[in-house]
DNA sequence: CAATATGATGTTTTT
DNA sequence: CATCATATTG
């Protein structure tokens, strides 16, 4: 009973920690101690029960959270925390393919594609059966196949499965990029996961290992796994059915990932003895920011009720605010945050901008350089993704995996050495001709095996440079260190001056210089150092895991990357129709309550503090359009709200408001004057004008104004700078 | 035949 | 607005 390690917690999460025998749900609703319940409970295992760490799996969502776990493990069972198995799916089945992948004709050194690669390699497979990237794009192929290999469809069985005359073609495809993917010794990453379910499923002596070595398995973040990765967990769990999984079906916000929530009724169905177990409150936000989640949440139909509550202070209102462009958006956040630090002693590490997409952090970035605000930014143009970071990973993976022609055939012309799209069309004919790779095929013609190579000498000369250099490095990558290699490689190819070439160096080298020191950092860490596990890890690590917390600036972040933070000063940015909830979201209901969900996920990140705001025009992708407010922002309990576009609001603008829209305990709080046909207003940029007509509602109010010299206007009060004359 | 310039074209979220 | 494909130039 007085046992430390549960001494603190409430009695749910006492619960959760000792319920240690058999299978367990946890419904974790936000900010209720999820991870602290997690570790406690590993905690619990080893030095209560006395179950060895080393027979535990931990499994979370990001790198960044298994980091953060065994940070808080260490904290609580010292050294032993290192003996715990805490991974993600994807870096677990990794490691067992590393191990055992022979057993399905995959070579240790296998590289892992990322989805940029995976796009090239169905480019070539398409090429391959015929099939038209116009008439069948290739993202829409991308995601069917992903999505077969997440509900465990391999070739043969999509082919019998399918149905529809798209099936069939992306059957085709499909079996075409799984030839060139095992010809390039790849995985991508729905492989690392299918495969090791299918090692575990075809080598009884492989699964057996793993089964009875690990006595536990926890799951994080349940409700955004697929199938496939129950599977896994089932499955590895099998001989002890000690499986417990932690999840929050109204965080769920990766379907479009084939993650499942089903998977939690799926749970429940396998193993009906299984312990429910619900942690409903919250320890994180103030009760204002909490029953707006909790308003805004209910409005999702599919959904099982949850109660969540908080015993904290109700806080501040949450502030809605309207701006008439991005910038001007971005503008107001950094006023509001340079006001919080004086005023309420803000520190800038309190502070996270959230938003829908990663294109609308460019506008938040240059405000926070006119405002002086330092700032850290988590993927935006994916740092792995950068074409300079790109270019020195592709060679890498060349010189560890001479058999990944897709990376290979991205780095034979750079810096362009006179091997253009030509020469390279018939080193590929080469390589189907003598069916050989393409590295192989290279080398043969170099040391003249291949005469009908049909090759001009130029070319050849070039490509014997190349091949002469990745021989080279790769003899001594066997010697020197990794970032010796580097070091080595930039200086055969002459990528400086490349870069220096191609303009804007700077950046660029400072990009393959932070690479570098990944590498060096890398290899100075615990793990083996070496090549393959260098790029593995680059290949899995994803840009949050690399959020320092300790360095000192605000955190600029997607909703999707916020999920399993906190911070207590959250804004909320784009809260607009065709942003959040995104465009592409909006055509089913489904999508609507995933979006939804999503929304949810950004609020209860918050603390203290809730920001949410929109702007009128915004200049995504080109010209913009204008918008309207996001149906989120109705959704929520509107008394919590303070901002413009409410009825008690001090702002600038002129409101109108019809006898139907006005509240009745509210009619007194409406400081502003009432618009009418005919009155005279003048608007900030368009000048004097006569209101010619009203429509619409309170919220989006339209009004048709005559101006003196812009012409005929229609205008959305509210968010128009009108003011009566 | 390779390299560059220009124009069109399409953009969520990530292991 | 930034990548990609095609046209043009060297």
């Amino acid at each position: 009973m007085s046992n430390p390690i549960v001494q603190q917690l409430n009695p749910s999460q006492r619960r959760a920690v000792q319920t240690v025998d058999g299978p367990v749900l946890i419904i974790a609703g936000p900010g209720s101690g999820k991870t602290m319940v997690i570790t406690h409970r590993i905690a619990y295992l080893v030095d209560t029960i006395q179950i060895s760490p080393f027979q535990i799996l931990a499994v979370t969502f990001t790198n960044k959270a298994a980091n953060e776990m065994r940070d808080r493990l260490v904290n609580l069972i010292r050294g032993k925390a290192h003996a715990v198995t805490v991974k993600t799916f994807h870096a677990f089945c990794s490691s067992v393919l590393r191990r055992y992948g022979k057993h399905i004709g995959l070579g240790s050194d296998y590289t892992i594609f990322d989805s940029e690669d995976q796009r090239d390699a169905l480019k070539m497979a398409m090429e391959e059966v015929e099939v038209d990237p116009k008439r069948y794009p290739i993202r829409g192929i991308q995601s069917a196949i992903s999505r077969a290999k997440s509900t465990m469809l391999d070739v043969h069985r999509f082919k019998t499965k399918g149905q529809s005359f798209y099936d069939e073609i992306v059957g085709k495809v499909y079996g075409s990029y799984e030839r060139i993917l095992s010809a390039n010794n790849g995985v991508d990453f729905d492989d690392l996961l299918l495969k090791t379910l299918i090692i575990f499923k075809s080598q009884p002596s492989v699964l057996e290992q793993y089964q009875k070595r690990f006595f536990h398995v926890m799951v994080d973040e349940f409700q955004d796994t697929n199938i496939v990765q129950y599977q896994l967990a089932k499955i590895l769990s099998g001989s002890f059915r000690n499986l417990c999984v932690v999840g929050d079906p109204d965080q769920a916000i990766y379907s479009w990932r084939n993650a499942d929530i089903r998977n939690i009724l799926s749970f429940q169905q396998d193993f009906p003895d299984a312990a429910l177990i619900e942690l409903e409150e919250n320890y994180r936000s103030t009760g204002n920011i909490l029953d707006v989640a909790k308003g805004l949440i209910s409005a999702n139909k599919q959904r099982i009720e949850k109660k969540i509550w908080t015993v904290k202070e109700r806080g501040s209102h949450i502030v809605v605010h309207e701006c008439f462009t991005g910038k001007e958006e971005a503008n107001f956040i950094m006023e509001e945050i340079n006001r919080l630090m004086t005023k309420k002693n803000r520190m800038l590490n309190d502070v996270a901008i959230m938003y829908r997409i990663n294109a609308q952090s460019r506008a938040l970035e240059e405000a926070c350089l006119r405002y002086g605000i330092r700032y850290r930014i988590i993927g935006g143009v994916r740092f792995y993704h950068r074409r300079e970071v790109k270019d020195l990973i592709s060679f890498l993976r060349v010189i560890n995996n001479p058999g990944d022609q897709i990376s290979l055939l991205r780095v034979i012309n750079i810096p362009p050495r006179g091997l253009g799209t030509r020469s390279i069309e018939k080193i590929i004919m080469c390589s189907r001709r003598e069916h050989l790779s393409v590295y192989e095929v290279i080398q043969g013609i170099i040391e003249g095996n291949i005469p009908e190579h049909q090759l001009s000498s130029r070319s050849l000369k070039a490509l014997e440079g190349f091949f002469l250099t990745i021989e080279e490095l790769r003899v001594s990558a066997g010697v020197i260190d990794i970032s010796q290699t580097i070091e080595m490689l930039l200086e055969k190819i002459g990528y400086r001056n490349y870069l220096e070439q191609t303009g804007n160096l700077e950046d660029r080298w400072d990009n393959i210089l932070e690479l570098k020191g990944m590498a060096q950092e890398f290899i100075s860490g615990d793990s083996s150092g070496d090549l393959t596990a260098l790029l593995e890890h680059l290949a899995l690590v994803s840009d949050v895991d690399t959020l320092k917390e300790n360095s000192d600036g605000i955190t600029l972040i997607t909703l999707h990357q916020a999920k399993g933070l906190e911070f207590p000063v959250v804004f909320m940015t784009g809260m607009e129709e065709g942003l959040l909830p995104h465009y592409r979201s909006m055509d089913s209901e489904e999508g609507i309550e995933e979006e939804r969900r999503l929304c949810y996920v950004g609020i209860t990140r918050a603390k203290q503090e809730l920001y949410m705001t929109r702007a009128f025009r915004r200049g995504l992708m080109g010209s913009s359009g204008s918008s309207i407010p996001s149906r989120f922002l109705q959704e929520m309990p509107q008394d919590l709200l303070s901002g413009p576009q409410l009825i008690r609001q001090k702002s600038r603008y002129a409101q109108v408001i019809k006898d139907t829209d006005i509240l009745e305990d509210e009619v007194e709080e409406i400081p502003m004057p009432v618009l009418k046909t005919g009155d005279k207003i003048e608007h900030k940029i368009f000048g004097n004008g006569i209101i010619i007509s009203l429509s619409g509602n309170s919220f989006d109010q339209e009004v048709v104004v005559a101006f003196k010299d812009a012409g005929v206007k229609r205008l959305l009060l509210g968010y128009a700078p009108i003011e009566k004359v």
